[in-house]
DNA sequence: GTATCTCATGCAATCGTTTGCATTAAATAT
DNA sequence: ATATTTAATGCAAACGATTGCATGAGATAC
């Protein structure tokens, strides 16, 4: 059996109270026997019960982190582990734990959210996603549990804790960026409108073409959903007109990859008949041929500022909902060329 | 407050033990009553409380997965996610929790181990990858905790519970595929050998060519280590030659990628000039152009039986160290060609 | 009809903390 | 010197389960 709190007590020659205020640096201690107790504590190696801890003081300090439902795909993007880590980071410090919850459906998913705030076994969540008309999000806000998301809120904003990459400015510079480099037919590939950060970044991509009185080609503009495998045709035949884009700002590394591949298939070569912008900077990026210029937007950061977020939140219940911005920035490599 | 035991008790009109029993479906409590328990806890959504359950059983039903330190780039590979998926799909159905230990150096790893075994936080283990010298591996052992590792046990073999793919026969499975296309010159390329899959599919690749009495060019094959950002130019060196390997075998496909876009450096083309495959059938492999044939090594599977054996093993006791081996297949796509 | 044995259930202690309240001693006020 | 406040600590009751042991009611044996 481990060491408890008794024996603390006994070496210290005080009462098992007096150790766990002195855990908590409870002021009513004098700093005196504090000093007495955190030796016995020290030469026993003590550290208290989590769950008994947990138990008496009717919280559990585990954070679930909730992963998205997804294709196979959404997961290769590795700033879901990168965010992890982030929160991870921050929550080994703090004395906090985190974990996992994933499964093959919604159902499933919300399933295990459903049990462990039964059975009190988290208190807040982090939802590493945010998407629009998605049910375990809608059963967050209906039960009014704490949580975090990364990503953007797309509705009770004001009481919703969230941080997200400011994706239309994103959007807006990755397009800029194309256009300063003289491009003036640009087209966007993105996922499908419920993916908020790739409506956003298009929104973003939208903005820039108003700013500099740029026309907007609908069909410049392509959106890829879930289920599909590859590029579709309609991508082929854009690439093949004569008034094809210049360039495209695509919404992760993982569609700037497939389009590199298009491209090849319809014998463009990029830099040189296309440029490309991505998102995430992932390993995607730096990999394919010829590496991607993309926007990173520091996944590492973002997990550890949401761990940061709702812990601080845990601790001072009644705080209003903060939203952060983590600032993203552009890394260049060699898919884009001056025109 | 949440609904409790008690609350269930009162309703069925049993004591308090009596629910307790009739959860864990303990066989001294008839049928009837039982049924009558069940309607209880049915009608007031009753799940045990974690944390007192815990408490009282002495034990935690939660299993730690310990992640490696790492670049970057280890993590890209999503069959961390994917072996994450294959556990939790278990657990969730057992009623354990995952809690994800990661860290920035292994001293913060071990750190976090340290403490939730200190603390009763985890009593259980899944380390989702093998590596020679490691010393959170060194740490288990030593304390003689339980733990499954998904990879190779490098000692104690018969002491250890692990989940793996049989990698010398995957590495020498490849090569075969490769010799059968009618390749001579095939080359390896893998990691240190301190990783232990990368120098069993070497040892694979070995054991292919001794059988089919083929010559071993000892500088047919090289070693990536784990902080170059690309190929070493011995690789650029050895493409250049006459007798250059038609054919890589490659340990997997992040490798698999930066081989290919070293032959576009070097001029040659994938198929036509340079046959290549590799292993996990991440993305990578489907994205890439031309897209890898690679060996799927099942990640969920193997994530999914590793929980599997370690919740037997937790709720048998010194059951006997079970070793498994998950079956792999070759996935084939457009990288290799008959010669 | 009493003794013995099952079977099903309840009692109460326990797991290791936390925390409101009581207690004591010392310090200050009168 | 007594009354009152303050500071530091301990007592004991939670928290919500589990589980060894006792108990009581039937069933079986003699």
């Amino acid at each position: 059996m481990a060491i408890t709190i008794r024996d603390v007590a006994a070496l210290a020659g005080v009462s098992p109270s007096t150790v766990s205020r002195t855990c908590k640096n409870n002021p009513s201690i004098s700093e005196e026997t504090k000093e007495r107790v955190r030796a016995a504590m020290a030469t026993l190696g003590y550290e208290p019960n989590f769950q008994a801890s947990n138990l008496a003081s009717q919280n559990s300090r585990t954070i679930g982190l909730i992963l998205p439902v997804s294709e196979r795909f959404i997961y290769a993007n590795s700033f879901f582990l990168e965010m992890i880590q982030g929160i991870n980071s921050y929550c080994n410090v703090h004395q906090y734990t985190t974990t996992l919850i994933t499964g093959q459906t919604e159902e499933e998913v919300l399933q295990v959210i459903r049990s462990m705030v039964r059975t009190g076994q988290t208190d807040s969540f982090i939802l590493l996603y945010s998407k629009q008309k998605d049910p375990i999000t809608d059963y967050l806000y209906s039960e009014g549990l704490l949580f975090a998301m990364i990503g953007k809120a797309y509705q009770f904003a004001n009481q919703t804790i969230y941080v997200d990459t400011d994706n239309i400015l994103a959007g807006q510079e990755a397009t800029e960026y194309l256009y300063q480099l003289g491009h003036r037919r640009i087209g966007y590939i993105g996922y499908e409108k419920a993916l908020l950060f790739s409506s956003d970044r298009k929104y973003g991509y939208q903005l820039a073409h108003f700013e500099h009185g740029l026309p907007m080609q609908e069909d410049y503009s392509l959106e890829i959903n879930d289920s599909m495998k590859k590029m579709p045709p309609e991508l082929s035949d854009l690439l093949k007109r004569p008034d094809r884009p210049t360039a495209f700002v695509v919404t992760d590394d993982f569609l700037g990859v497939s389009l590199e591949r298009t491209c090849r298939e319809c014998g463009l070569t990029v830099p040189e008949d296309l440029s490309i912008i991505s998102f995430n900077n992932s390993l995607f990026a730096q990999m394919t041929s010829p590496p991607l210029t993309s926007i990173d937007i520091n996944s590492m950061q973002l997990g550890a500022e949401a761990a940061t977020q709702i812990i601080h939140h845990m601790e001072n219940p009644n705080l209003a909902s903060t939203k952060i911005i983590v600032p993203h920035k552009i890394v260049m490599r060699e898919s884009c060329r001056q025109i």
